[in-house]
DNA sequence: GAGTGGTCTAGACCACGAA
DNA sequence: TCGTGGTCTAGACCACTCG
């Protein structure tokens, strides 16, 4: 029956604007499953589908014997393609994504490295490191590895590549899971002169580990932000745990 | 027919188990959803509702056309409780959670409280301000307000309480729902000499507002970490996108 | 072309919340 | 008690991957 995307994201889109558009106001309740599916012309199971995808964005509550109820306050949560793409975040933002390489070279891998891109140890890897900017003003160092057949691709791309991320797409380099880690770092003297602190100072660091359908992994990140540029927001509830704490490795 | 849990999670947790007793090692591809189905003795939709568990955990992937692959290397993810209550997280890495109360008193919601809470504003509100610890040793200072109701039954509870959740619980103040920002804030005075560390310092901060199965808002928290106690993790994907990056407002 | 996961339907029963 | 969401079933068709 669908064309080009399933029908429950069609409800699901048609939810969140009817939302956003103030239609139920924070703290209203939704109407009921069977309403909304008599509504939309679909089967409950399908506009189940779509309610989980609010649910797990912290639109909307859930619990048996109530109405769900739309959710205030939260935090616009982003796709995953924003998420991972500083380029597609920034616009998102209205602000310019830009960057600067700073150095890009093929070498053998870490130990942390072949562990982290499931790679023999001292395998042959790409880094790239990157300034990155919004409208001009440099945010944030990216440290990039990643295995050597993505590696060579990035190498081919013209140095003034603002977004790998859609280049590798074009390339069929497909992104699909993300493991963050957020903590601390301390800048070091690099990083101090490409952000424009002092060494020693305070960042805010998210190391992430991204792979592809099959599982593989397509790239191994370490981005550091400067204090007072960025936030990262989770959502989470007793249904949907995507977030952990642990603690710090030494 | 199940009495206590439903049939998908104990599908769900077998699997889980299965995996981590290395059944199916990292990269290995699991049995198809029909020969799950078959061999648990269920319907192929409960089987996918435990797999979808599997795959917000990160623990599999899943595309179609293919079997799903059994995921590696990822950190463990706790549970919603182990992710809000500082006791129990402590408790599931087999440090002994500690705590003193240093503050704690009724009074006027300020802006920002009473945004959170969804209050009115000046509303009244209970804060606690706690030092805890892990074996022994500072590592966060939280600053925590709740609505009046619910800080009327923190302030009954012995100084020594150890996890103000567990007996909130108890009362049944139930938490379904939270929304975590992660970024850095400076230590100020009073943190500098709760944890031990120099005033100006940064340290890792985590504000929360968590809400009940109706949606109503039953804390707003701050907590600040020591640097390199704690890291946060998140998981995500194409199908589950949790997490957000924005930028700080000042 | 066979195997597999993604989407969708129709109907059933249960557990919980609120009146 | 009744409305509502949570769970479960059985079956169908499609879209994609891979040999």
């Amino acid at each position: 029956m669908p064309g080009a995307s399933p029908l429950y994201r069609k409800v699901a889109a048609d939810l969140r604007t009817a939302i956003a558009a103030g239609e139920y106001g924070s703290g209203e309740r939704l109407p009921a499953e069977d309403e909304l599916a008599r509504r939309y012309g679909v089967s409950r199971g399908t506009v189940r589908q779509a309610l989980a995808a609010l649910r797990t964005d912290g639109l909307v509550t859930s619990r048996r014997g109530t109405r769900r109820v739309v959710l205030g306050g939260g935090t616009r949560l982003q796709s995953f393609a924003e998420l991972r793409s500083f380029t597609r975040w920034a616009r998102s933002l209205g602000e310019e994504p830009g960057g600067r390489v700073v150095a890009l070279d093929p070498g053998d891998a870490t130990d942390e490295e072949a562990s982290q891109l499931q790679l023999d140890e001292g395998a042959r890897v790409f880094r790239v490191r990157r300034v990155r900017t919004l409208s001009g003003t440099p945010v944030m160092v990216e440290r990039t590895t990643y295995p050597e057949h993505i590696g060579e691709l990035v190498a081919g791309m013209p140095l003034d590549t603002v977004s790998y991320s859609e280049q590798l797409e074009l390339h069929g380099v497909l992104f699909t899971d993300a493991h963050h880690t957020i903590d601390l770092a301390v800048a070091d003297a690099d990083d101090a002169e490409l952000l424009g602190c002092r060494a020693g100072e305070a960042l805010l660091r998210e190391r992430r580990r991204s792979t592809d359908p099959a599982g593989t992994p397509v790239e191994w990140s370490q981005d550091r932000y400067l204090p007072g540029t960025v936030a990262f927001t989770v959502h989470n509830s007793t249904a949907t745990s995507a977030l952990g704490r642990r603690l710090s490795e030494r």
